[in-house]
DNA sequence: CCGAGCTTGTGCACGCGTTCTCAAAGTGTG
DNA sequence: CACACTTTGAGAACGCGTGCACAAGCTCGG
């Protein structure tokens, strides 16, 4: 059976997938071989009954009075993910962030490639980062076919974001993850998470501002 | 009437308050006096209704048959989310993320004055990047108590962040923004929020390998 | 082979958030 | 001043996600 094949999966618990696979994946290398949901749900920092259903969307992994294999339940989620094969990625925008997620090692850990670098400033291309050069902008479609790049990371400043995307679908790429602080489209089709930390901290200093004033509580869980 | 006095505000909506900020301020800057809940709706990403809801939460600013005086709602979402004053922000871990946040001028321009950088490595402590110095770990207390900081940005390796995060709300931190890939949990009345860079690809790589087997559809947009 | 003890899988009720809809309330033109 | 037009504000219905509660199913000791 296909990933595809099976029901429809919320995306509330595509969301809490990661984390399941992170948690699986600590547990998997302590040598332990079957895990309760409730200490899943511990380990990912979730209820209990949220992770058999989240579970129970992928299929009946679980033993009754025992509680679900490790290894496999790792191999699925891996397979439902797409982390059972390589991405190659993209990253446009080296700049400060960009720099960053270019040297982190944490990416290629799950499958996550970097391949391509892309900066629009001449004085950059060219330039070296770890095993990668910078590529310039002008490139972007020649290079993101080359290297058949499905994810893009854009970390350009906002006002250069909508028409960096839009190159970026030209060229093929049908997964964004948007660092800049702006509103940007894309074509059904594509997928774009938006990161934006400006955001977050403001979030922060409205609950902030509520416990000064008040005793109101920030809710202490959100959706992904 | 103070911010703590209203109606309770839904998160979702609190998720939504700085875009519309966001918003409005290119909208103020290009001389526009009145702005409707559309044309609003648009330059944010979101639907007209929800823009309307969101701002009856605030009150009645609005008028009907013209819109929102933009420079009045502009000063409500301000005072609504606490960008009205500054608060002082401490990064710890200045590693490659650390440092590209240290770097970064959006959050002054928000009212998030980075004002202390932690970090463990005694070769990084001293050292200067930008106008700060970096603050050894072992003076967190004091140097968060000094600069009365509410707000801490967490940029260590996974395996220190539950440690430095109680670290940092024994030292009166009540607001952490986590961008360590684990799970790590504060006091009730403390807030913190998650940003792993890994799952938002490892949902994106979901997406893309359900367009690649099928036709699915990701949703179109998602909850902040 | 039976019964005690665990743990999964899911039906169900509830609450939150979204969106449709429309009356109410404003503007402005003749 | 009346009427056409615009836009807000909120009621109501709907859908999604959460979490309780429990039957079904598995293990293991005796
Ligand atoms: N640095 C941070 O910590 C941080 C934090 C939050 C948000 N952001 C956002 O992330 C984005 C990048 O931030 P940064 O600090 O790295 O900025 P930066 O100015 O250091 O880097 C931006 C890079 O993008 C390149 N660029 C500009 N236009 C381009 C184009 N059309 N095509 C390709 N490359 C182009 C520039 O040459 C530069 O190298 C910004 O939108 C910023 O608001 C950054
Ligand atoms: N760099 C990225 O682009 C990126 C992307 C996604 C997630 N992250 C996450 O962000 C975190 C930081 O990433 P990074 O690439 O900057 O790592 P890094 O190794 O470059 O930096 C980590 C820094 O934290 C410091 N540190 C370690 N233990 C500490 C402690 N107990 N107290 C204070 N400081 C301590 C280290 O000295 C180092 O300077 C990691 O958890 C990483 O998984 C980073």
């Amino acid at each position: 059976m296909t990933a595809a094949s099976r029901r429809r999966i919320p995306e509330a618990t595509v969301a809490r997938l990661p984390l399941y696979y992170r948690a699986l994946m600590e547990t998997g290398e302590r040598q332990v071989a079957t895990i309760s949901s409730e200490r899943l749900a511990e380990l990912a920092g979730v209820n209990a009954a949220k992770v058999r259903k989240d579970l129970s969307y992928l299929g009946s992994y679980g033993t009754r009075g025992v509680g679900y294999d490790v290894e496999y339940l790792l191999h699925e989620i891996s397979r439902e993910l797409g982390l059972t094969r390589d991405w190659p990625v993209a990253i446009v925008g080296i700049g400060n962030l960009g720099r960053a997620l270019a040297n982190y090692r944490g990416f290629g850990a799950r499958g996550f490639r970097v391949e391509v670098l892309i900066d629009a400033d001449p004085a950059l291309v060219g330039h070296r980062i770890g095993e990668l050069a910078v590529v310039s902008i002008d490139d972007l479609d020649e290079v993101v076919r080359e290297h058949s790049i499905a994810i893009g990371i854009l970390a350009t400043p906002a006002s250069a974001a909508q028409d960096v995307a839009d190159r970026l679908v030209a060229a093929g790429v049908t997964s964004i993850l948007n660092f800049a602080p702006a509103v940007c489209s894309v074509p059904e089709g594509v997928s774009m998470r938006k990161v934006d930390l400006a955001i977050e901290l403001q979030i922060l200093s409205f609950y902030q501002l509520r416990r000064a004033t008040s005793g109101a509580t920030p809710p202490r869980e959100r959706a992904g």
